[in-house]
Order: C-alpha cells, then sequence, then structure tokens
DNA sequence: ATTGAAATCCAAAGCGCTTTGATCAAACTG
DNA sequence: CAGTTTGATCAAAGCGCTTTGGATTTCAAT
C-alpha cells in the first residue's frame, strides 16, 4: 500500500494524505482522523526512501565502529553505547547505520556514507589525539557528537564525554589516601584519547600527594580480560611489586583479580584495586553491593545523551553541545589500607 | 555533484553515464574509462536514496537486537556476530541498520522496518523455541537467516547455528569419563532455543554414561559474570557439591572461576570446569594456551557465514541456505580427574 | 448581498537515480 | 549496394514521497 492507493482508497488527493499523515495543520480534523484511521488499518508506511529522496533528509545515523583488523576486536562497550543511542534515535524516528571498518579506512567509510546521503550525522568512537576524524567530518559539513575528546583537534565540535582526568585523580588519590605508596596503572591503550587522560589524571594525583610516579608501574594495553591478568600477575610477582591496582576497565580488573587469587593474596588486604566501571551489561560490578571500589559512570547513559546531542545538532546546526558528565566513586570490598611493606618497614 | 552535473560536465546524457558506472556493457571501453575517471575526480558518489528508489533495493539489512528491557542487558556476542557481518556486507555493498528494541516489540519493529523498504533483509538474533518473528517474516515475505535455530518454527528458512547440542554432550561426556559424577550445568537463560539444546546435550551424555541427572545442578540464568559467580558459588557450597562445572558462556566460567578461587578450591583439581566459548574479542580464553578446557566456536565467524547466506538469499530468493557449524574442543587447565569424594569412598 | 480571510483541498513539479524504447551511425551481410 | 545487424548514445518515464502555488468552498464581517 502506498500513498497513491491509499488517497485514491479514501478519495482524496496525495497532498492531503500527506498532510494529514505529517501533522501539517491544512487539514481538517475531521479528515485527519479518517486519513490516519485507513492509515493503519491499511498497515501504510512510507517508504523511507523515497520520503528521503523528497526530504533531502535520510533519518538515520551513521555509528562508525572502529576494529583493530589484525586481532579483530569489539570492544563491548559500543554495545552498551549503542543500545543507549538507539533508544532515543527510535523515539525521533532516526535509523542507526553501523559499519564496522579496521582503523585504516574509517575516513574512506564516513566520506561515502556522508557523500551517498545515507545517513544525517555521525557519532564518532574511540577518538585519538588530533583525530583526523573530526576534521573530516568539520569538512564535509555534516552534524557529528564525539563519544570522548580529541586533544588537539579544532575544539568547535559536540562531544559526549566523562571526566577521565578528575576520576582517575581522584581514585588515585584515595589510594594514596589508604597508604599506598606504589600504586599502578592498568590503562588502555595511550593511542586513545580517553587513556591518555586516565594517565595524566593518575599523575597529577601523584603530584599532589607528593608521589614520585613510576614509570615501571604503568602499562598500556588493549583492554582484554587477559592482558589485565598478565599485566597484574607481572606487576605482583616483582620484588618490589605496587599494593595497588588502578584498572581502566572492568574488564582489566577481572583480570587482574584473576592474577592476584592466584598468587594467593587477598583483594582489599595486600593488594587493593579500583577499577573504572562502565557499568556494562554482561559485567556489572557485583549485584547490590559493589564488588570492586570504581570510578562509575554507565556507558549505556552516554549513548543516549550522545544521542540526543546529536539529534539537537540536527535540529539546529548551529549548536554544538559538549556534555561533560561526572563519574561516581562508589566504594566496594576491593580497596583497604596499605598493608605494612618491606620497603615501608625499613623506612620506620 | 550528482548525476546530472556530472553528465553535463561529461557532455553525455545520464543514461550513459549511470551506464557506465555501473558496468553495463551498452558503452564503449573508452567512455567509460573517461566517465569513471570524472566520477572519482569530483568524489561522485550515487545518492543511496535516490538509487534505492529506482531499484527497489535499499542495499540494507536489518539487525534487531533484542534487549532485556527491565536490566538494560546487550549480550557482548552481538558485538562480535555483527562485526563479522559487517564485513561481509561491506564487501557486497550493503549497509548494517541496527535497532535495539525490548523483547516485546520486535515484530512491530520489523513489520516497520520492511514496510518502509528501509532494508532488504534481516538476520534475527537470539530465536526461542516457536519463535513468532519466524512466522512474521515469511508472512512479510523478505529474507532473512536466524542465529540459531528455533524449535517448533516452520523450519523452510535459512539459519546459521553452531551444533550446541553435540557439543555439550561431548563435553559432558569428556567430564564423566574423567569420572565425574555430579556435574553441575550452568547454562544461559532457558527461553532462548540454545540454551534448550545445550541441557538436551548434558543429558544425552548423562544417559549414554548411566548417570542419574539432578535437576539441582542445573541453573539457567543471563550469562553474566556475577550470576556465574552466584550458581557455582552456591553449589559448591552445598554438602554434596559437584566436581565439575559446564558453563554455557565464557563470562559465566569467569564468574565461576571466581567462585572456585574464593573458597580455595583449586581449578582442574578439586573442581573442573569447562565453559562454551565465543571466542569473544575482549574475552579470549587465555594466550597462546587455553585456559579454561572448551567447546569453541567464533561468533564472529558465525556473523561472517549468516552475512554470506542472507546475500546469497536476496540474490536468488528460493535459496534457503542452512548452515550448520561444528566445535572445537579444546583441552586447558581447567578440568582433571573427578578428585576422591565422600561418596565415591562410600561406594567403594 | 459583497467581500475578504480562513479553511480545505488539489494538480503538478521535483528529489536523483535507473531503465525502457528509440535514434543514428558504422559495420557487417549476401 | 540495399538490407540488416551491431554498437553507442539519448530522451523521457517512473520509483513514492513532499511541497509549491493555486483553486475552491465556507463564513464572519462589512
Amino acid at each position: 500500500m502506498n500513498l497513491k492507493e491509499l488517497s485514491n482508497h479514501l478519495g482524496l488527493s496525495q497532498t492531503t494524505v500527506s498532510r494529514a499523515l505529517n501533522g501539517y495543520p491544512e487539514v481538517s480534523e475531521t479528515t485527519r482522523a479518517r486519513v490516519v484511521a485507513a492509515a493503519d488499518r491499511h498497515g501504510y508506511r512510507p517508504n523511507t526512501r523515497a520520503k528521503a529522496l523528497a526530504t533531502g533528509r535520510s533519518m538515520a545515523i551513521g555509528h562508525i565502529l572502529p576494529v583493530s583488523t589484525r586481532n579483530e576486536m569489539v570492544n563491548p562497550v559500543f554495545a552498551d553505547f549503542i543500545a543507549g543511542a538507539s533508544e532515543t534515535y527510535s523515539r525521533a524516528g532516526f535509523d542507526l547505520v553501523l559499519s564496522v571498518v579496521g582503523d585504516q579506512d574509517q575516513g574512506t567509510h564516513a566520506r561515502d556514507l556522508a557523500g551517498r546521503r545515507a545517513v544525517d550525522g555521525f557519532i564518532v568512537h574511540a577518538p585519538r589525539p588530533e583525530d583526523p576524524r573530526i576534521a573530516l567530518l568539520k569538512e564535509i559539513c555534516i552534524p557529528f557528537v564525539v563519544h570522548g575528546r580529541a586533544t588537539g583537534a579544532d575544539p568547535d565540535h559536540a562531544w559526549v564525554d566523562i571526566n577521565n582526568l578528575r576520576a582517575f585523580r581522584r581514585a588515585t588519590e584515595f589510594l594514596a589516601d589508604l597508604g599506598h605508596r606504589r600504586i599502578a596503572l592498568l590503562n588502555g591503550l595511550e593511542t586513545y584519547d580517553f587513556a591518555q587522560r586516565r594517565r595524566a589524571g593518575f599523575l597529577e594525583a601523584h603530584a599532589a600527594r607528593g608521589l614520585e610516579p613510576d614509570e615501571t608501574l604503568m602499562s598500556s594495553s588493549e583492554m582484554t580480560e587477559q592482558n589485565g591478568y598478565t599485566a597484574a600477575r607481572e606487576l605482583l610477582e616483582r620484588s618490589d611489586p605496587p599494593t595497588a591496582l588502578l584498572c581502566s576497565s572492568i574488564i582489566i580488573a577481572f583480570g587482574a583479580r584473576r592474577a592476584v587469587d592466584g598468587l594467593g593474596l587477598r583483594l582489599g588486604k595486600d593488594v587493593s584495586l579500583i577499577s573504572h566501571d562502565d557499568v556494562l551489561s554482561y559485567f556489572r560490578n557485583g549485584g547490590e553491593e559493589p564488588y570492586f571500589t570504581a570510578i562509575r559512570s554507565s556507558v549505556w547513559d552516554a549513548g543516549r545523551q550522545a544521542a540526543e546531542a546529536l539529534m539537537e545538532q540536527i535540529a539546529d546546526p548551529r549548536k554544538r553541545p559538549q556534555i561533560l558528565l561526572e563519574t561516581d566513586f562508589v566504594i566496594g570490598g576491593s580497596t583497604g589500607p596499605a598493608p605494612d611493606m618491606e620497603h615501608r618497614l625499613k623506612e620506620a
């Protein structure tokens, strides 16, 4: 059933039917009611393609997911982020078109999608410092929202991000205040902007508490369980192990905990652990009570907000919402006072 | 730059330019070369919407992700599956439109997407027995591939699935052959078809080895780390604990391992554990050597194959590929002979 | 009654592409 | 050399919608 058939059926012109359905005022309420009734009786749905062609809007948003082609990785964070965004899109009548592309082809892909007029806007995932996608999209002149920030890129664009720096500074200070002097950072890949900010927060806290940061206590890797395990294990087996671990992802934290258990150490006693927690669907931080002490911020919610920011920008292209989300800090059982370590005893 | 402008620029008709670009034979190779050169010099990209309208094909595939609205869960399995599928789509020039919808609205959503002619086909995720979506899509008459199977639904449709039954039967038999008599099943939600098949395999193995299955050793829940932990902990704290755990997901297995560690038990000695392993990006089963003994099958690859099956069906709607993937069985350090338990001693 | 204005409705153009059916020249037939 | 085929190109219709610019009717106000 298309517009023509529907309007013939009703004995009205296509114009009137179209207007009735789209809520224009030039049509009497009686007619509108009649049209709407007939439309959903016959299950009429306007053809998206035709509508898009006529209006010049495709009513779709592009998400370009980076994937390390070499090791075929998709961060589970994206799943939750997209689920959040999707909610907003549905409500606004937008579709979500997703492409998963290797890092190198992202520009091409975005340009293609935009050039073909397949989408009205983009969400940019996992930005790196001076991310070239930002310049590209500005040049193409299409609305977009960055999830995260890109140090060094032209800052005049919309973004949604959490306050990584403050969160990691706070967590580190919390550990320092518990007496920990050797704190390790198990970070994500520091080619990403978020990881650099987290490291910066970690370092700021050291400065604030008069601690000497130790480069050998900082690792940076893809945020997998296995990497968390390996990094933590190596650290804890050293002759001068850290007494606390700060993890950039709950997935790393799970791996780190495996290492702690495996070495017969007790979490919260022998070793303290704080994790960043994106509140991922399948990796909730414990049940009612948090298991790990954590910096918490729902990425699902960030997705929702990013989508809303984009809708706003599409409605009025001059707008460029910039949303900085603060994180929660929740205390779980994974942290405690620093144990009396050899080197502390010597000091005394 | 659109077709009209490009053809004016070249002094050719739109027809010729269109044909040159789409590889039709009615155009001389000299002209084609000239057209192609001009097209990419000017970065011409045909407007998807116009093309879709003219051809009647939208060159897009719909994925409808179910999400438990109540607890906002997106299974990380989807991320990898979609990444795999996406690869195939890109190559074939298809886009992927994703909607994340609560269980109850899935039918509506599919009907909507199809009715609006926004997609040319669907992938159906997470089927349940007699899943109504299958009947719906058959009625709408649009190509689709089910990831998994739906017992009880009209079987005449395309699907890609792993041999859940055989895999779980084999794993259970493996444990039985190691002397385990009390084997627990930590299954996914048994409202899903895959979980029912896994349970069936588990039971078949019991029958084959002359073991009495114990209902109280079988649990079924959303496959989260926390649920794995809780279920394993409860089981292992019983007076008659199982000596082996069979987990339906590596995420459950991680939780179960936490419980094992927490109780001071040794994996592979006091308790054996086998997991199903979807080879998820961020939850690889160990490094070079598998950590858990596991039934392994890459869901990324399943995504790729499902997408290919769909492309095939779209090209020729009479085709209905049905692909059953066998799983690998890999031996890791998490399994070993059953410990001598009280009740076994009594027997002797 | 007359006049606008407001309320309804419509015909037709246009969005950017594909595709049908036709044209015309050049290259083969016998 | 007339007649046919082939090769290369084009004009125009159409895909299903929106939207512009009237046309017609209604009705309160003059």
